[in-house]
RNA sequence: GGGGAUAUCGUCUAGAGGUCAGGACGAGGGAUUUUCAGUCCUUAAACCGGGGUUCAAUUCCCCGUAUCCCUACCA
């Protein structure tokens, strides 16, 4: 049998990193096993809060970027469609009424309010907390929905709830973790269906596992301890189940579950911020997962691919480390060509306001010269307007400059006399080479009778307003003649 | 309260019944250079606790503890 896994997102807002890793390994082990991956919407809760339809264009743009194409999803389609949950809800009410039939299921009356009063007195109470299985009795539930009747004034809504087995264990079999065992004495009667006819997860899950034929289910460990509720489901149904796998979680700094409610943890974000898909595949695929005794970290996919299995997936949560995704970024951003980097930088530098949208022929050729300079302190793309900022603003003197760094350095006595002769041989220069610049730099050193970097660190700062960036002579060559006598000849009147 | 899972440097992790417990991020130091960054070299840094099993356990078993997850007509 091929293999068939999904992805089985809710747009309850942009999906967070940690969904988008169980994706990764969804992919993964598709493509490791010549399978298919399949991308289903579960979007059955419909509480405004919790359904938010933007939230499927940032699903499909995160799965886009990050090079996980679905075999089969809504997008394309597939043989096992609709892909959507919504769109399949005859499907499932016939399922909860095959299995009401079956005795596997009953509808269940019972108000919010009295499940609300019964939940409030098992906590004072002290005891475990669940549905006391009032309306699995006929004779009970049918007292129920008379009296609902009466209350409402017509045919009271139900839900349809799984008969969990009293008792006996469900055995879990996950190929991570092993056997676990659970007593189904502790089980509650789990809600497939609910009043406004949409099912909850239990339900459409298994439902569409088994109609898509899911071989590999590939979920969070947060399903892991629901597990014998979803077997139960899919043994009432008397169905094969699929092999189940529980990657461990993503925590945040905090060491709670990272979620969409922590912010900063939406994939859509680290995509605005410059992370490159390949280190942010290598990234995720690492919090989780490793090689094995390899001491090797930065993967290319292909080599993830070879590399894959389940067996490397470990077994308990993981820490995201923010700075380690920014290193990695920076190695990627390194490693890539700069042409690459150039175009994917330029948006970047039109929304700051940098160059004009769209970006002039002249400020093109520029930005070629200029980012390029600044790529070894890039660590996310979005970094590039503040480190280029000096080479595309006019900065005035001294509003714009480094406070520090002019009192550091524009002080010193030879500096007016540097800046004059800098001004007079930098004009004569024949190319404005970084080569040239050196040697004339060099020669007003050797005139001024300064060391040279008493006259390198002014020179910067004149010319940039900054302590820190490229080498100077590539920055001035980068800025051009024209900027660099503008700036010198600036901080040489105001100063 | 009940149930489940997990436990190696600060963080991500490797590892085997006997290892100097390895790598990476981060931190410290050094080299390079005109600064920063980068690159290279280098240092410090860990087997949760207690019982077993064993010649030997950080590794296997049990208990404890801690953490996370579930305990919704959310997924």
């Amino acid at each position: 049998m091929s293999v068939r896994v999904r992805y089985a997102p809710s747009p309850t807002g942009s999906p967070h990193v940690g969904n988008l890793r169980t994706a990764i390994y969804n992919w993964l082990f598709a493509r490791k096993h010549d399978g298919k991956f399949l991308v289903r919407l579960e979007d059955t809760d419909r509480s405004p809060e919790r359904y938010q339809p933007e939230g499927i264009w940032d699903i499909e743009e995160s799965l886009r970027y990050l090079g996980v194409c679905p075999d089969e999803w809504w997008v394309s389609g597939g043989e096992a469609g609709p892909y959507i949950q919504s769109e399949r809800l005859a499907l499932y009410k016939q399922h909860s009424e095959q299995l009401i039939e079956s005795g596997h299921a009953y509808k269940c009356y019972c108000s919010k309010e009295r499940l609300e009063a019964m939940r409030q007195a098992q906590q004072e109470r002290g005891v475990p907390t669940g549905y006391d299985r009032n309306c699995r009795e006929p004779e009970r539930r049918e007292n129920m929905r008379l009296q609902r009747m009466q209350e409402l004034g017509g045919e009271p809504p139900f839900v349809v709830r799984l008969a969990m087995p009293m008792e006996g264990k469900t055995t879990v079999h996950d190929l991570v973790k092993g056997e676990i065992v659970y007593e189904n004495r502790g089980q509650d009667d789990q809600v497939l269906l609910k009043t406004d006819g949409y099912p909850t997860y239990f339900l459409a899950c298994v439902v569409d596992d088994h109609l898509m034929g899911v071989t590999h289910v590939i979920r969070g460990d947060d399903w892991l301890s629901s597990a014998a509720k979803f077997m139960a489901v899919i043994n009432a149904f008397g169905w094969e189940a699929p092999k189940l796998v529980h990657p461990p979680l993503i925590l945040g700094p905090d060491r709670k579950k990272l979620s969409k409610r922590h912010g900063a943890t939406q994939f859509t974000e680290f995509i605005e911020q410059g992370y490159l898909p390949e280190a942010l595949f290598n990234f995720l695929v690492l919090l989780g997962w490793s090689t094995g005794e390899e001491n090797k970290e930065l993967l290319t996919i292909p080599e993830i691919l070879d590399r894959f299995s389940l067996e490397g997936i470990s077994e308990h949560p993981a820490i995201f480390d923010y700075e380690k995704l920014k290193w990695m970024n920076g190695q990627y951003i390194r490693r890539s060509p700069v042409g690459r980097i150039l175009g994917l930088c330029l948006p970047y530098l039109v929304k700051a306001g940098l160059v004009s949208d769209p970006p002039t022929r002249e400020e093109r050729e520029y930005a070629r010269r200029i980012i390029p300079l600044e790529i070894e302190r890039m660590k996310t793309l979005s970094e590039v307007v503040e480190l280029t900022r000096p080479f595309f603003q006019n900065i005035q003197y001294p509003q714009d400059y480094d406070a520090k760094a002019v009192a550091k350095w524009m002080g010193a006595a030879h500096v007016p006399r540097m800046l004059q002769m800098e001004i007079e041989q930098f004009a004569l220069l024949p190319a404005f080479s970084a080569a040239e610049l050196e040697e004339s730099v060099r020669a007003v050193a050797a005139q001024l009778e300064v060391k040279f970097a008493e006259v390198i660190h002014p020179t910067r700062v004149a010319v940039t307003g900054r302590t820190v960036g490229p080498g100077l002579f590539e920055a001035l060559e980068g800025l051009g003649r024209e900027r660099t006598i503008g700036r010198l000849k600036q901080v040489q009147e105001k100063i």
